[in-house]
DNA sequence: GGTAGGATGGGCT
DNA sequence: GCCCATCCTACCC
């Protein structure tokens, strides 16, 4: 189904909103996980609405990449709050996160998918196989793909620079369902994924 | 409309 | 060597 949300550029959307302070991220996970949702990822030409997330906690989460402990690959997870961790999965995909909570202690958002609203036509390019504006980034891989997000943002502070998250100056309410996350076999019945019900994602 | 299975490579035991 | 926080195609109603 097509999208009904109409495209804008860039600096109208940056005109229209203000980009989220350290302070959002530094709270607990699934707090973080759930106010994202409705917020603008930012990337270059490229903007899209946050519909879908979900929290990996620290602690006994066990699907959480952060559960083993500090390694070379999950340390952006304990580190400060409001930074990127973009992970490689399957030998193809990447996929990105947002730290949350407090320094030193683990907790990061998935971002699984945006609506586009602004590049779509860079998007489209970048994702040849997409036909309809909904297919561009329905899923983490997906919008990584169309938003051009890659390792190379591991890491990398989301309150300022080329990768960043906005929101709106005029807030409108959003609706939001839980529900278990997707493609993970531990913990699979813990509420931690939020989507935006209204207007519906597909 | 639906789903089963293959592609593909880094991280960690 | 096994495990993936996925996506797409082929094939089947």
């Amino acid at each position: 189904m097509k999208t009904t949300e109409q495209a804008i550029s860039i600096p109208e959307m940056e005109a229209k909103s203000e980009t989220l302070p350290r302070e959002f991220y530094g709270r607990e996970t699934i707090q973080v996980s759930r106010e994202l949702i409705g917020k603008i990822l930012v990337h270059g030409r490229t903007a899209g609405i946050i519909v879908e997330t979900e929290a990996y906690l620290g602690g006994d989460d066990l699907a959480s990449h952060s559960a083993r402990g500090i390694t070379p690959r999950t340390k952006v997870i304990f580190g400060p709050p409001g930074h990127a961790y973009v992970y490689f999965i399957y030998g193809m995909y990447e996929c990105l996160n947002i730290v949350a909570e407090p320094d030193g202690k683990a907790g990061c958002v998935l971002i699984r998918a945006v609506e586009p609203i602004c590049g779509l036509e860079t998007m489209f390019r970048r994702r040849p196989k997409a036909r309809k504006v909904s297919d561009l980034a329905s899923g983490p891989g997906k919008l990584t793909l169309a938003m051009g997000i890659t390792r190379a943002h591991n890491g990398q502070d989301v309150t300022r620079g080329s990768l960043v998250v906005r929101k709106w100056t005029k807030e409108a309410p959003v609706e939001i369902e839980v529900t278990p996350r997707i493609g993970i076999t531990k913990c699979a019945d813990w509420p931690l994924r939020f989507v935006r019900k209204s207007p519906a994602v597909k």
